[in-house]
DNA sequence: CATTCTTTGTGTTATTTTGACACAAAGCTT
DNA sequence: AAGCTTTGTGTCAAAATAACACAAAGAATG
């Protein structure tokens, strides 16, 4: 009936056998924005055949972590950061996607603040770590092309219905700094008025009370986000953020 | 800097150590749609500690297919059915998930209409394959339980964005059924006019002219569901399949 | 110091979408 | 023929969305 050699894996006893074993990367998309532009960390890739070109950033699985784990490793490797928001985008399994041979890589993406965080890069010098707009990425190294594609889609997704566009923003922002956020990741424009109406509308804004400094014109107010007031909303359901 | 002792798995060359291999099954969670219950396809299963329980059907990864190709060759396995739509859930990767030894497992969940295709679920004795009403499970095998969780909110939230749906109906369909169906999965109750007005606003449904058969009252109209024009629209990007 | 410049901040109206609600029609049963 | 069950349909109120213009703040300029 099944005709896997190995049988059900869930059912009966059957060593787990070295022929179908396989190396696991885990690798990063990591989103950054900065000056109303959505980036893309990536590295310098010197593996025929693909020297020259750029690559996403990741690292092998290791014998005793999961693979979230792994990505917040890799995470802390290149940003000195913790706790940044992560999600799970795909798997890409395709047996010839890796030159060393067969890799199983689990793609995450995960969101910075440039402005607030770009001191906290690690010897970006050294890693080759750089900044890439998301626009001018067009040919990246083994199957990251589609890897981001796929993580730009996720994001698009979420940063509609969860709050995570604010861990990319400054904590103290202005709500044109938002509009302008949501405008370049979604790609779209949206009408100044309606678009504070609604943001206002979901009562998790906090006023500071506080204006913009050094601009040379009217200076805008500032808010930050009441995540506290989100979680709580969250928990009893009253919850719709949709942007 | 990069404290992992393989380094950057993108970018310099370094070989793939038998050490950090492992063994990456695919699961299926296989939904399926009959007389007002949604149901899901388990196997028992007898490996400890987990005998008695039931578990979702999975293969190990064979060294040269896809995730997906595994997910397909295991689907075809158990209902000799093709061109299942398939959608991948999450990765599942904790080290002491699976009494066996370290297994990642990539779950997939998959759509069937069960009065169609019954019939074409092969040799369910000896697979000890068995439809369960999904609000009867509540202790799979493994972190199955989680899985499926997981798969089923997957389901709920494609459900509404894509015409999945209808692969889990008859191909010829009333429009109470089409309801009951989108009652049942998302767990909600809608009102009948108001459906029935936002679906026949989709332009999406084909009218078979034609009437149920054999039923003690009045026979509803049934419809099916014009997949070529949800193409076209999709194409063109007038697409808006909202339910 | 008055004028200009740039950007922020705000309210109303028309349109569309959603939600609530009741009764007649079809076909089978008795 | 009367009764039963389920299907099929329209209107109106409420809510959400989209479109739109002008005054106010502060820096820069002459």
């Amino acid at each position: 009936m099944t005709s896997s050699k190995t049988g059900n894996i869930n059912t009966w006893l059957s060593h787990l056998q070295e022929e179908t074993k396989f190396s696991i990367s885990v690798d990063c998309v990591i989103f950054g924005y900065d000056s109303s532009k959505l980036k893309v960390l990536l590295i310098d890739c010197n593996m025929p055949p693909y020297e020259g070109r750029k690559s996403l950033i990741g690292e092998l699985l290791e014998a005793k972590e999961t693979t979230t784990q792994a990505a917040r490793r890799i995470l802390k490797n290149c940003t000195s950061l913790k706790d940044l928001y992560l999600e799970e985008v795909s798997v890409y399994s395709n047996p010839d996607r890796h030159p060393l041979g067969r890799v199983v890589t689990l793609a995450y993406y995960s969101l910075i603040s440039i402005a607030d965080y770009e001191k906290h890069i690690v010897d970006a010098a050294n890693k080759r770590l750089e900044w890439i707009d998301l626009e001018d990425i067009n040919k990246l190294a083994f199957d990251h092309q589609e890897i981001l594609t796929d993580a730009y889609n996720r994001l698009q997704r979420t940063v509609r219905e969860k709050p995570i566009g604010f861990s990319m923003l400054p904590k103290k922002f202005t709500l044109i700094q938002l509009q302008n956020f949501y405008e370049t990741v979604l790609n779209i424009e949206v009408d100044r008025r309606n678009f504070r109406r609604k943001l206002m509308a979901l009562g998790l804004l906090i006023d500071l009370q506080e204006v913009q400094d050094n601009v040379s014109h009217r200076p805008a107010k500032l808010y930050s986000f009441d995540f506290e007031k989100y979680k709580q909303k969250q928990n009893i359901g009253t919850l719709n953020f949709e942007i």
